[in-house]
RNA sequence: GCGUCGGUGCCCGAGCGGCCCAAGGGAACGGCCUGCAAAGCCGUACAAUCGCGGGUUCAAAUCCCGCCCGGCGCUCCA
């Protein structure tokens, strides 16, 4: 397996810290609001990476985590008022059953910011005894930039260019030593939810929940740390020299996934709120956009657009096509066909390449849809097969068939009228059934229809 | 402004020195199949410029330089 690390900045060799086991620890939100596509297209990043490193054969733990408290959810709160427990929960459940309509496996932990207070607080001190933080009375407590050495490695920039960058930008906070400088721990301001520590109470600062939860679940040195490529820097390379700095030994690999952008006005126009991954999915099916997103390589911008988003329906259609015509001509998954799936591997393996990876499927239904046309039906099931046994790698497998015994019962008419040759009668009831949004299809075994 | 990634057919989007007269999906057109459809199959067209201009090389979409355009980052956004 390779992929490309951020740190190093090219492509390499995934080396696991233990051979055949596999840790990953992928950001997750800041939950004060639904998710959008962007959270969609991270989460789905990272569960397609999981699906294939387990299906590679690696044993793979996956921990993402959910961030639930934060300025963010303070301010959403108090602005619909609510408490910030009661936001973070509401939001955290959304996000937890639309991804799951998504088709997102769940991680094998999912952990949560405030749950993880006491392991911070650990940290925190440990950095303050060694001199790598100071306190401010009436502040917080802040990292000290000035005494890590390689500050901005992750984004391959000095911690000098960071600093020249940030006062062009940002009036500096005259309290902290250093532009540079993070919160670690942030004193309480009235209203506020706060935990106790030894610098009074306060809570948390943005970065240090992740090394927390990471380093708890996972241990030192696991294996890849992922989120979106927005996350990069700051939050993670202060999660990475805060973990340092402590003395522990992080992250053995960064992945990040890229952006994804729905064209603001011109989109919104037409489509109303089509950035939130709900809004989506009630509009062009999880599938369909499942689709769309994997179709791009993981690292790539990409822009989802109406366009898109019709190719994507189409290609979906095209592989239940595929199924529909293979039930109904009775050809069953027997043995996969080998030399499929080391193409499907080799693009996987570079760098989670799911564009070539679904040409692969795609060539397959080709060659089966090729094969029942033929009538060689050996092969046809072993299109079959592979197609099945890739597509669930992707997350993309079959959906079940509708039934709807209305819909049946016309069907079973028109057949009469068709074997009656009264053509007419049979066409009214297909006409009737279009209306409904119902396609048929005649096949030599059958009639077989679906929603259009 | 600084940094970084990118600009490939009608649309999406792989490819990243020779296997590219550029994968795959979608849309279009023609044919076969069908009572007619749908699905499928076969074929065709669409890139005389792979953002623009230079350069390196026997060979460039792929490497280098400049320019134009866009995304992301530059303290709380996946």
């Amino acid at each position: 397996m390779r992929i490309f690390d951020t740190m190093r900045d090219q492509i390499v060799d995934l080396k696991p810290k233990d051979p055949g086991k596999v840790s990953i620890y992928a950001c997750g939100p800041t939950v004060y609001d639904v998710p959008h596509l962007g959270h969609a297209r991270t989460a789905l990043t990272y569960d397609v990476l999981k699906r294939y490193l387990t299906w590679s054969g690696y044993e793979v733990a996956l921990v993402s985590n959910i961030t639930d408290i934060d300025d963010k959810i303070i301010n959403r709160a108090a602005d619909e008022g609510v408490s910030e427990d009661q936001l973070s929960q509401l939001y955290t459940k959304i996000y937890i059953e639309q991804l799951q309509t998504f088709g997102i496996k769940d991680p094998d932990h999912r952990p949560l910011a405030t749950q993880f207070i006491t392991q911070m607080i650990t940290i925190i001190e440990e950095l303050m005894e060694n001199g790598s933080a100071y306190e401010i009375v009436g502040s917080g407590v802040y990292f000290d930039v000035s005494k890590f050495g390689g500050y901005g490695a992750l984004v391959n920039r000095s911690a000098e260019d960071l600093r020249d960058s940030a006062k062009a930008r940002i009036a500096s906070d005259e309290a902290k030593n250093d532009p540079l400088d993070f919160a670690l721990w942030k004193t309480a301001k009235p209203g506020e939810p706060t935990w106790d520590s030894p610098w009074g109470s306060g809570r948390p600062g943005w970065h240090i929940e992740c090394v927390a939860m990471s380093l708890d679940i996972l241990g030192e040195n696991f294996d890849i740390h992922g989120g979106g490529s927005d996350l990069t820097f700051p939050h993670h390379e202060n999660e990475r020299v805060e973990c340092e700095a402590a003395g522990y030994s992080f992250a053995r690999h960064w992945m990040h996934s890229g952006m994804l952008n729905v064209s603001g006005e011109k989109m919104s126009k037409s489509l109303g709120n089509f950035q939130t991954l709900g809004d989506a999915m009630e509009r062009y099916g999880a599938r369909p956009l499942r689709l769309a997103m994997l179709q791009a390589h993981y690292r790539s911008l990409m822009e989802l657009s109406e366009d898109t988003m019709a190719g994507a329906i189409g290609g979906i259609e095209r592989i239940d096509a595929f199924y529909r015509r293979m039930d109904a001509a009775q050809i069953g998954p027997e043995k996969t066909d080998a030399n499929a799936k080391d193409r499907f591997s080799g693009a996987m393996s570079n760098d989670l390449g799911t564009p070539d990876a679904l040409a692969v499927i795609f060539d397959l239904i080709n060659a089966g849809n090729s094969s029942l046309d033929s009538q060689d039906f050996e092969r046809a099931s072993v299109s079959l097969a592979s197609v099945t046994e890739l597509l669930d790698v992707l997350g993309l497998g079959k959906v079940k068939k509708d039934s709807n015994d209305e819909i049946e019962k016309l069907i079973q008419r028109r057949e009469v009228a068709r074997q009656g040759k009264d053509f007419e009668e049979a066409d009214n009831i297909r006409d009737e059934l279009r209306s409904q949004g119902v396609e048929i299809e005649d096949t030599p075994t059958g009639t077989l229809w679906r929603y259009s």
